[in-house]
DNA sequence: AAGGCTACCCGTACGTTGTAAGATTGTCAA
DNA sequence: TTGACAATCTTACAACGTACGGGTAGCCTT
């Protein structure tokens, strides 16, 4: 238990590398979530202090960086043998399952500063998919920006779901319903009544449901169909 | 500058209340961002001192949650006049406009607990309008999660470009262009080169596209062609 | 062998954070 | 006046990121 130096007597050596603290940051993040990542707990699990590791890196956002580096690393790229829909269809399930094996990950991408090799190596290929099976590049644009905008948001919203397992599902409805009165939430009893109360409803299972809808509406703009709209209809300003 | 407890001199009057508070919060995290949004900081903004906040919240968490509860709030409902399409479409530029004004608040939706009223009103407006228009449940579960799936994901895209100016995209670009060598990254160039680049070219552009095709894609599933897929494939899990 | 360079690593310290605990005040009812 | 009660302040603590100033071990040069 109390054995702190008795761990590195004979050996100081794997003298901890740059490589090393990022994997060590990613494990301990996904272990004991992002918030209970900190610089004292790293060094700790590294077995040096705190102060040590900034030999290794400039400061914890350059942690938070090298370690979106290694998300983005795990992303299978989209095949190369496949047709684009398939192609397509695995790099997101792929990315879909990176997110949620590292449920902080879409949380840090705000501290990020400049992408690192892994990512535009996938930038790369992703766009390079799409050009290879005849998408314009204005239509390769408006493609990256939609499938990945649907996963992170997929994800964020399946991450942040305040229940784990169908199991808690049950109960975390009934904490809800009580707020819930006929009078004002008619169609919200309903959805949650009819599908969300069935058996076997996951949320998860949404997602394939959406992203086949988008890959075939975007395949189907390949073909002839122009695309929906100009690619910047100049004066089409959102308000709220 | 220095009068700090002459401004409440007289009046000790407009107590601070758990509304003033929030609102205060919203206010602050919009113009300082949330990471300086701090309890000491809030409370000198309302005029008392950090520990005194404790009396009208339980915790900052709790201010996190109602924080939401405001966002929620500002968000336009869906028209009950319009049809599906543009009541969706409506909605959907509003929460973007919301969520752009708030860019904090995609982030701390991680650390919500349950839904306010506010929240739940909006949701059953969103399941009410589906319904009301002829989709079927299963249909308006599939619909509610794409939409929003892909607002969010793309508002999170959209905040966290390292630039927030068109003028600051060329010297941003210029800055990540060194890496690109055109041996490794082709694609990612002339994507650069013949859009990003273009004159009056900007992501948030990108918006109204993704949305169209997605409620295209709906709508044509409300007619007829039973969906795209079955509502949740039993055996069809992610891989990396 | 001797000296020194460099790559690591540690200890201490400061300012900031959320918040627990208790003392103090302002206001109104009896 | 007296008491009660709610709002506020004061003090304190543990945990955080990290600046600063050392130590020490291994290898290179002479």
């Amino acid at each position: 238990m109390g054995a702190k130096k008795t761990t590195t007597k004979g050996r100081p050596r794997v003298p901890v590398t740059r490589d090393r603290a990022l994997s060590g940051a990613v494990a301990l993040a996904d272990a004991e979530g992002i918030g209970s990542f900190t610089m004292r707990k790293l060094a700790q699990e590294l077995g040096i202090e705190a102060m040590s590791l900034y030999h290794h890196v400039a400061n914890k956002k350059d942690i938070l960086d090298g370690m979106i580096e290694i998300v983005f690393g795990e992303i299978a790229l989209p095949s190369e043998e496949a047709d684009w829909n398939t192609a397509m269809r695995g790099r997101g399930r792929s990315l879909r399952a990176v997110l949620t094996r590292h449920p902080w990950a879409i949380g840090i991408m705000e501290s990020r500063s400049s992408p690192g090799p892994a990512t535009l190596r996938h930038h790369n290929a992703m766009v390079g998919c799409c050009r290879e099976a005849g998408f314009s590049i204005e239509l390769t644009a408006h493609a990256f920006s939609l499938i990945d905008s649907y996963i992170y948001g997929f994800v964020l919203q399946e991450v942040n779901l305040p229940f784990d397992e169908v199991d808690d599902l049950a109960e975390v409805v009934e904490a809800i319903m009580p707020q819930l009165s006929a009078d004002e939430h008619p169609h919200l009893l309903e959805l949650t009544r009819e599908v969300v109360l069935q058996p076997g409803y996951a949320y998860g299972n949404e997602f394939e449901y959406g992203l086949g809808l988008i890959l075939d509406g975007l395949e189907s703009c390949r073909h002839g169909a122009a695309g929906h709209l100009p690619s910047w209809p100049e004066s089409q300003a959102a308000s709220a």
